[in-house]
DNA sequence: TGTTGACTCTTACGTTACGTCAGCCTTTAC
DNA sequence: GTAAAGGCTGACGTAACGTAAGAGTCAACA
C-alpha cells in the first residue's frame, strides 16, 4: 500500500505518514526504487498502535519508546501519563471555575480587583502558617504575612512559579543541577518573605513529607513533588552549609 | 523598575517580558538610552490583567485583542473561551476512561492483544449480525465471523479506519469522489469479509438508517455517519451497475 | 580608577506535531 | 504522448517561551 491509501484507511494524513517516517516511528516495509513509500500490513497494525498511545495523550518520542521497547514497562507509563491528565484536568476544572466566577462577578468587566481575579489559581492559603508559628513564633509568621499582603497575589504568583518549576524537574535526581536551581530559588523566595536559616529550611522540608495537610497541598502541584522537594531541600542544606 | 524585579514580583521570567515586548503585548513604559527596559506600575498592572487571561488559556493572540481593543466583548470571549475549556475536558475525561480501562483489563502487559487494547475505541461487536443471518443466512455469516477471527483485531482495525475515515469525508457530497472512494473502501472491505452483490451492498445501506440499531453505532463515529454511507452506497451500486 | 560581579541587551536555535506550499519526478489512464 | 494523479524532498510556519552565546552597562569595592 502506498501513502494516500495507508492515509485513507487509517484517517492521517499523508504529511503524517511522511513525518513518523522521519522520526523512525513507523518505517514502510519497503521502498520502490523511485522511492515511494510502500506499507506492509504489519505496518498498518504498527500505526494502529501509534494511534493508540496518541490517543492517549503520549507524545511520540513516548510512544517510540513503548514500542519500540518491547521490554519497556507499558503499566508504569500508562500510571503516569494517567496521572498527568488527572492533573491537566485539575488544572482546566480550575480554569473553568474562575472563567464561570469572572463570567458571573463581573460580567467580563474590569472591576475585579487583582487579588480577587486570582483567587482561583494559587492556593492563597499558607498550608504551613500554624506550623510556622510553633516554629518561629508569632512574629515571624505575621510579618511574613504582612509582606505577603503588601504584594498581594504577585508573591503567591511567585511561589506558584517555583512550585511548577520545581514539579517540571522532580523526576530528576534531587542533587542534580536543575533541582538544585529551583530548590534555591525556594529557598529565596522563603527569604523574601521571611528569614529561615538553612537549618530551618531544612527542618521545613521534613515536615512537607511528615506531615500530610503540606503533602497534599504540595502535591497539587505534582504528584510525589513534597517527597522530591525533602529530599532536595535536604541536600541544598547540606551543600550549601 | 527594571525586568528583573518585574520579573521576580510577578513570578513571570525575563524572557516572557521581553517575548511581551515584542509580541508587543506589554511594552515597557519607557527605556534607557542604554537599550534597558523600565517598567512603570501601570505596566504592572497590564501585566496582571495579562497573566489572568493567560491563566485562563487564552493564547497571547487573543490576550492582546481583547487587552488592546477596550470595546471587545471581553464577556463573549470568556464564555467562547470557556466552550473550549469544556471540550478540552471532555476529550481528556476521555483519555482518562481509555487509559484506566487499558490498566484494569490488561495490566499494562505485554501479552494484551491488539484486540484487547482496542476495545476502548472501536466498537467490536458487528452491529448488523442478526440482521445479515436473516438476509444472507446463517452460513455466509458464520463464514465471515470465522475470517474475523482469523484475522483478529486487523480486520477490525481496518473496519474502524473506514469508518474514521468515511466519518472524515461525511460532510462531502455522497457522490464526490472522495465519498466513492472511501465508500469503495467499505465495499471491498466487506467482500474481503463475505461475498455482498452490489444490490445486496446497496440494501445493506438502506438498514443503516432504517434500523436504528445500525444507526446509532454507525453513528459513534460521527453524527449522520449512518445516513451519509446509505446515500453513498446507494450511488455507488448505481454507478458501479 | 580599574575591576569585578550583577544585570541587561540582542540574536538565534530548540521544542511539538504536523500543515502547507513549492519544485520536481513517477506512474497511470486515456 | 500527454495530462492527471500521486509521490518525494526540502523548508518555512505555528505557540510561548527556554536556553545559551556574545557583548555592553551599571554600581560598588579596592
Amino acid at each position: 500500500m502506498k501513502v494516500k491509501e495507508v492515509a485513507a484507511l487509517s484517517g492521517v494524513s499523508v504529511r503524517t505518514l511522511h513525518h513518523y517516517d522521519e522520526l523512525g516511528l513507523l518505517k514502510p516495509a519497503e521502498t520502490t526504487e523511485a522511492g515511494y513509500r510502500v506499507y506492509s500490513d504489519e505496518n498498518l497494525a504498527e500505526l494502529q498502535q501509534i494511534l493508540f498511545y496518541r490517543a492517549l495523550g503520549f507524545s511520540l518520542k513516548q510512544i517510540k519508546e513503548i514500542l519500540s521497547n518491547p521490554s519497556f514497562n507499558r503499566l508504569e507509563a500508562l500510571v503516569s501519563q494517567q496521572q498527568m491528565l488527572h492533573q491537566k484536568r485539575e488544572q482546566l476544572d480550575d480554569m473553568i471555575r474562575t472563567i464561570e466566577q469572572t463570567i458571573k462577578e463581573g460580567k467580563g468587566e474590569v472591576t475585579m480587583t487583582r487579588e480577587e481575579r486570582f483567587k482561583g489559581f494559587d492556593f492563597s492559603e499558607n498550608p504551613y502558617e500554624q506550623e510556622a508559628r510553633d516554629r518561629w513564633g508569632d512574629e515571624a509568621v505575621d510579618e511574613t504575612n504582612k509582606k505577603l499582603q503588601q504584594f498581594g497575589g504577585k508573591q503567591q504568583e511567585k511561589m506558584n512559579a517555583i512550585y511548577r518549576r520545581l514539579a517540571e524537574v522532580r523526576h530528576l535526581q534531587p542533587d542534580s543541577e536543575e533541582a538544585q536551581k529551583a530548590i534555591g530559588d525556594w529557598y529565596q523566595f522563603l527569604n523574601t518573605i521571611g528569614t529561615y536559616s538553612i537549618e530551618a529550611f531544612s527542618g521545613l522540608g521534613e515536615m512537607y513529607v511528615a506531615d500530610e495537610r503540606f503533602t497534599t497541598n504540595i502535591d497539587k502541584f505534582g504528584i510525589g513533588l513534597a517527597s522530591f522537594m525533602r529530599d532536595a531541600m535536604k541536600e541544598y542544606a547540606q551543600h550549601n552549609n
